[in-house]
DNA sequence: TCGCTTCCGTGCGCTAGCGTACATAGCAGG
DNA sequence: CCTGCTATGTACGCTAGCGCACGGAAGCGA
């Protein structure tokens, strides 16, 4: 029933009340993002939240040398920019939209405001906030403890979770910056999964041939976000 | 002017406005938190939050296997049981006593009550949150990038700025249980600490003898998250 | 004083991932 | 077709940290 572009494609938005999602809707703008476009950037003020409908983005951490690594992955379920509402207003990671698509931006002054009506926006906020903790704090055990291997598979589930189709465009570079590892790293597990028949890469898009695989090679740290989505924002819609 | 016992040497506690303490103070009872005992058990409602006076909690991710990764730390500074408030009642993580000491506890429902006049407090809180988050970001950068000797340093500075003195009583086994390491590689780290002359270790009890020798070794992530706690929560107070 | 437990130190072989270097393959444009 | 760039594959030595095993030392209780 969604229209073409409805920012009720975003599960946040799409959860809100009558009453507050007709005031924020005239305020709500599509934009489209492009891969590898900056929606924070360390310590800058933002101005704009981002509720991603088919767009993902990642949450790096960046060093001072250069190395990084993704403590979090936003979609259709999520917003970009929680600092807004927590009252830091900046923050020290970045913001990189990881696989192209559509959001819907919003003046952070606005959410500010709906925010402080501590209305069912209030509530889905910070449940959702909740669950980016879990992730950020799974994602840390996970790199500590666990091969790259599974590694590699627990990010292809995740983000496969927030796109509409198979394939991902994305090099094996990129996956490594968001991973914190080598490239070649990637190329080597890549690879396994690849002879193993799971996935088919090719020059920056990966299909996904085998997602119960990729399912079977995982860490526990996948189904343990999952669920932790699951239970505190309730997936229990169709699309 | 503290009293001997005063839930104020609670940062947060102290922030508030005169009215919300008030509101409060009948509610906070003071506890003695002992050594490795357990506030929060992962997927257990809480009946309390902590608020640590002079005290150290450790918040820990926890896998299947029973490897465990601390992924952020609670001192004086902050509160223990932020999902009460974040509306997800329970988290997938643990919360262990890693300093023996004192805190105020208050029961959950008084503290959303609080939470939900949306004022100084609510505010208070999802600033500290929002740190916090800061705090597990870092240290999932940390656990990927840095040396066990650079983490080591970082745990054992965070832990200092929490405690009133510079002897710290932990095994070495306690510290390889919060980095996620083995417990040889802290003792060999910390012996290297040692012959440097910047910690006395012996049977469980740490002293720090030469703090600016632990920061010069110490990585950048420290300082991002110290930076960071102090802009959110303007530790502008004496003690 | 003896015995037991806890805590710390050390050694050794092993492996994952790093740093580096280089080779190849697809794609685009002239 | 040739050039050049980007993405991927591969190889090799190196190191940090792991798993395991053991030894010793400090404290505690009987």
């Amino acid at each position: 029933m969604a229209l073409q572009h409805d920012p009720r494609q975003n599960h946040l938005l799409a959860a809100l009340s009558r009453d507050e999602y007709q005031r924020l809707t005239p305020h709500l703008e599509r934009v489209e993002l492009a891969l590898g476009e900056s929606l924070v950037e360390s310590g800058k003020v933002m101005q704009h939240v981002y509720f991603p409908t088919d767009s993902i983005v990642s949450l790096l951490c960046v060093m001072e040398d250069g190395d990084s690594t993704e403590i979090a992955v936003v979609g259709a379920e999520g917003i970009v920019g929680i600092s807004l509402f927590m009252g830091g207003e900046t923050t020290p990671s970045r913001a990189i939209v990881q696989s192209a698509g559509g959001a819907y931006r919003l003046n952070g002054q606005r959410l500010k405001d709906e925010f402080d009506r501590a209305g069912t926006l209030q509530h889905l906020l910070l449940r959702y906030t909740q669950a980016l903790i879990t992730q950020m704090a799974q994602t840390a055990v996970c790199n500590r403890h666990h091969s790259l291997d599974q590694q590699l598979c627990r990010w292809l589930l995740l983000s496969l979770d927030r796109l509409p189709t198979n394939e991902l465009v994305m090099t094996q570079e990129l996956i490594a910056n968001m991973l914190g590892v080598r490239r070649e790293g990637v190329t080597e597990s890549a690879g396994k999964l690849q002879r193993a028949g799971l996935i088919s890469y090719h020059r920056g898009h990966i299909s996904i041939l085998d997602r119960p695989g990729l399912e079977a090679r995982v860490c526990e740290c996948y189904a343990v976000v999952k669920k932790e989505y699951d239970r505190l924002l309730g997936y229990h819609r169709p699309g």
